[in-house]
RNA sequence: AGAGGGUUGGCGGAGUGGUCGAACGCGGCGGUCUUGAAAACCGUUGUACCGCGAGGUACCGGGGGUUCGAAUCCCUCACCCUCUGCCA
């Protein structure tokens, strides 16, 4: 959430910022924003000096009592009954006020970094890096949605008889494929210093809006009925959630975790005749890399963070385009952010399979996510994330663009860890 | 799951209704002393919000209540410890 320091001292930039994500009303929002918080304080300063004057009398008549003067301390006690009523009806205001200036903040985005490109959807965003050659494939070549039935390794009807459309069944190969990824993934993070974490699948109410997920994606989580308990969308959540209501020193910096977890969303809305097969799931398996890190150093971790699930995919020998997201199509939280697309070749189709962000103090500011400086005052971290990678898409543009008329040939950096080279009948 | 005990500042640990943001010790920071260091001594040392400032307000696990006044009493929730039970 956006401080309401920066909105009341860069207020033209911010008015600048939220425009272009294409927000029309963006200096109405803030000046909503900042008149709650004009009556916010003053509400404040009202109340203190009602409870400072209650304070006064309670002491006064503490002295009476001791000294005893039981009459005049009575006496006293009758006069501060106004007192604690004009306290209750200030202090209820000033809870309303604190309220409504928070949800209207929880709805408003993060401000664009200066380097996001202009422009209102998918097709504005910029490709900044292109890797890799299209692989050409041979006259039967298919898209993995059949190439996974001529297989057998994944079963979307299975999955639909047990639980539902978009939950499939890996099998063998295909299950093993999985675990392979997972294992590869995990070591290369391992590898560039990030903590690996088994985090809890389910979060509480307060981890997600922390992390931004609340209010602005109720509806894309499952939620748990009855516990207020959501299953997460992502292992940013429980992971970024780790900082939550804590207060670091620079020597912890940089804070570089890795969590391998499954990945729900009801996709409500989003499900069409282009999203099949592995494209589009409502439980996925991702590797996710987190940092926390010091606000100057925050964009040189967003590029080691690109470079190493550039290195990722190079590995994988799939040929990707790193994309600048643009204004408009930009995440609700992130202040900026690099997409990663492989190329799919069966079905001729680049596949978002990585997302790599920095929140800048977004996330931190609701996290309360702080560090002590040398000066030994305190002040927001940044946080960022990126997947690497989501396994589902990736396996999907493995399996097409890796096809050969008597197999499907595994990348050489994953057949030590799935134990064959080959997927054939 | 049941019974009992507990949760206080960076840490340890007092405090059971008033002057307590909180004794005391440790640690940290500054100083005196010393060629330097240690020891000793002196001072200082939480966070947030509001205010130009003086200063004010809130916070003793979270939330609510009683009272003129709550770290202290009551209710409730969470967590920890001990004993009993159950279970991958």
């Amino acid at each position: 959430m956006l401080e309401i320091a920066t909105i009341r001292s860069q207020f033209g930039l911010a008015v600048q910022g939220l425009s272009k994500r294409g927000i029309k009303e963006a200096e109405a929002l803030l000046n909503q924003v900042l008149a709650l918080d004009k009556s916010r304080r003053e509400t404040q300063i009202e109340l203190d000096s009602t409870l400072a004057e209650a304070n006064n009398k309670a002491r006064e008549i503490g002295r009476l009592i001791q000294t005893g003067a039981k009459d005049q301390a009575e006496s006293a006690k009758q006069e501060t009954a106004g007192l604690k009523a004009k306290a209750r009806s200030l202090q209820q205001k000033l809870v309303d006020l604190v309220d409504q200036q928070q949800q209207a903040l929880y709805n408003i985005p993060n401000i664009p970094n200066s380097d996001v490109p202009n422009g209102s959807t998918a097709n504005d965003n910029l490709v900044v890096a292109e890797w890799g050659e299209k692989p050409a494939l041979h006259a039967q070549a298919k898209p993995h949605w059949d190439l996974i039935k001529q297989y057998d390794i994944i079963d979307f009807e299975l999955g639909n008889k047990v639980s539902g459309a978009g939950f499939p069944f890996y099998k063998g190969k295909g299950a093993k494929l999985v675990r392979a990824l997972a294992n590869y993934c995990l070591d290369q993070a391992d590898a560039a210093g990030y903590l690996e974490i088994q985090p809890p699948v389910i979060v509480n109410q307060e981890s997600g809006t922390a992390t931004g997920q609340l209010p602005d994606k109720e509806g894309q989580m499952y939620a748990i009925s009855d516990s207020e308990q959501y299953l997460i969308p992502t292992a940013e959540v429980p992971i970024t959630n780790i900082y939550r209501d804590v207060l670091l020193h620079t020597k912890d910096l940089p804070i570089k975790n890795v969590g391998f977890t499954p990945c729900f969303r009801r996709e409500a809305g989003s499900w069409g005749s282009d999203v099949r097969g592995l494209n589009r799931l409502h439980q996925f398996d991702k590797v996710e890399i987190v940092q926390v890190n010091h606000p100057e150093h925050s964009y040189q971790a967003l590029k080691e963070m690109v470079e190493h699930v550039a290195g990722l995919l190079q590995q994988l020998k799939l040929p990707y385009r790193i994309v600048n997201l643009c204004g408009g199509d930009l995440g609700f939280t992130a202040a900026q952010t690099f997409d990663f697309e492989v190329y799919s070749a069966g079905q001729d189709k680049w596949l978002e399979v990585s997302s790599v962000s920095n929140f800048e103090t977004y996330q931190a500011n609701r996290l309360k996510l702080r560090c002590r400086g040398e000066d030994k005052k305190n002040f927001l971290l940044h946080t960022l994330n990126g997947s690497a990678l989501a396994i589902p898409r990736v396996l999907a543009a493995i399996l097409e663009n890796n096809q050969l008329e008597t197999g499907i040939k595994i990348p050489d950096v994953l057949v030590q860890y799935a134990g064959f080279d080959t997927i054939s009948l």
